[in-house]
DNA sequence: CTCGCCGTTCGAACTGTTGAAACGCTCTGT
DNA sequence: ACAGAGCGTTTCAACAGTTCGAACGGCGAG
């Protein structure tokens, strides 16, 4: 065993299996095409050690290879997982149509998130017919998409709903980088709007991550209270959208009561 | 190497990661939740090598486990993955507006599909705003959703347009179940379908998939000429529906039109 | 024609993996 | 209280799957 990383679990391990899933996240939006040799150099593995992992991923149909150029990109079984996860989330089944809801009558784009580590992954995202594309497009926001916590609304919910040490963990290891113009870019900053969230339970972004976008967002709570996850409603600049006060006073109310639907249904009381 | 399955390819293989990854598919939409001696019948592993997959798994964050119950179920790493495959098909990119449109135009759920083995795969999906739900419902189809190739529009069209060989060894290995009360339930009707289609180049689903469900599909040619997916708008049983030719003639001329634009967006002349 | 890089194959050295057994725990029925 | 069954987890010596350098054949560029 050659890792002995902290937090001294490192008893059980499969080195082929982190080896053979490297390579397959090696693979991303922005390099959906590879070859052996490009794998190779991502991972840092001997060549035919590589060819072995990859023709075995390809084998079982979690990696495809173009008969012509030779190189490999993501299969279908790769997607079968993906949505089979997406699913497992029971939460999902329950939000859908709550969040569906909520888009419908705000007229705005809501989504839901849970916490991986230092970033949230969205889970669920409705879109109000009124309301199309904006900034989900310039962000190429979509379920499965993952943004750091710290600047944005659904984050900092997570985040401030963490056990004080796990929370401190996290912290030590975020990079403060400056993403909007409003961003939270020391750690007293962050820590004091979590607590401010404990406080009032309603997080809000306030063009923390890109200009123009504000949004507000509320935990869900499971039957033991725990929160599980976060809603929130974005809003891009408009009009009436000129402050994130107006927007909170806008938009809190019905967020707040479909995050209880939410957590109702899930068990919470 | 204790792999020597038919097809002689045989050489280079991963025990481990094969392993590891038949245990992240044990795991689906309808057995989200698994303990280690769960896990460990369904791939019929001993239980410590499973523990020592499935902590390797947990600790990638692919697996996520309940600190009460102990239990597994897949972890955000997953949706990841799924979702970085998705728009590795560049098709997606592409295709998604196109099929937008024809949903708004048409006022009815379009989809798009690609085969994976004897099954396709949907990999994007349109509904229009008039047409909520219904079978989709029943069914639950969505994005990453698996259906045999046989009993479908898409998986016809596919399938017609596969090179010979590889649709007889396809076939040797398909089971015409029933599905609809018109499934084609043996190789002669599907085999004449798909000759028919050749011709055509639209495949028919009449009912052979559910109840009341029809639907029409048009294959998409990537640069080479080579069929790469299909599309299709599906209809469920209304006034105006009743057989499946007036689906059609209602319906060909705009699918042919969004799948020829695609293709030409691909690069195909 | 040569060079360099590619994907792929080979094989002996070796190291990560295997699986039976046992641990401590929590239930369940007695 | 108790025994028993089942769970997740740990251990360890024997083993078998894995490793990586080297080499092959094909391809495109110079």
């Amino acid at each position: 065993m050659p890792i002995d990383d902290e937090a001294g679990s490192g008893a059980a391990f499969s080195q082929s299996l982190e080896r053979g899933l490297m390579i397959l996240s090696s693979f991303s939006e922005t390099r959906p095409v590879l070859g052996i040799a490009d794998i190779s150099r991502a991972v840092t593995l001997n060549k035919s050690t590589t060819y072995r992992y990859v023709a075995t991923l390809a084998r079982l149909g979690y990696l495809h290879q173009d008969p012509e150029t030779k190189k490999y990109s993501l299969g279908p079984k790769v997607v079968d997982l993906g949505f089979a996860a997406l699913n497992s989330l029971e939460i999902n089944r329950v939000a859908a149509p709550c969040l569906q809801s909520l888009a419908d009558e705000s007229g705005y784009t809501v989504s839901m998130a849970v916490l991986d580590g230092p970033d949230v992954v969205y889970v669920e995202r409705r879109r109000s017919g009124r309301a199309a594309g904006g900034f989900a497009i310039s962000l190429n926001l979509h379920v499965g998409s993952r943004l750091p916590a710290y600047c944005t609304s659904m984050g900092k919910v997570l985040l401030a709903h963490l056990e004080p040490a796990v929370l401190r963990a996290l912290l030590d290891r975020t990079d403060f980088a400056r993403r909007g113009p409003k961003t939270l870019t020391n750690r007293e900053q962050l820590t004091a709007a979590l607590a401010k969230i404990r406080q009032t339970g309603v997080a809000v972004n306030d063009e923390e991550l890109a200009a123009g976008l504000r949004s507000v967002a509320a935990p869900v709570r499971d039957r033991t209270g725990r929160v599980v996850a976060a809603i929130n409603i974005a809003v891009h600049l408009t009009v009436w959208a000129t402050t994130a006060d107006t927007v909170v006073a806008r938009l809190e109310r019905p967020l707040r009561h479909t995050a209880a639907e939410i957590s109702t249904r899930l068990g919470y009381r």
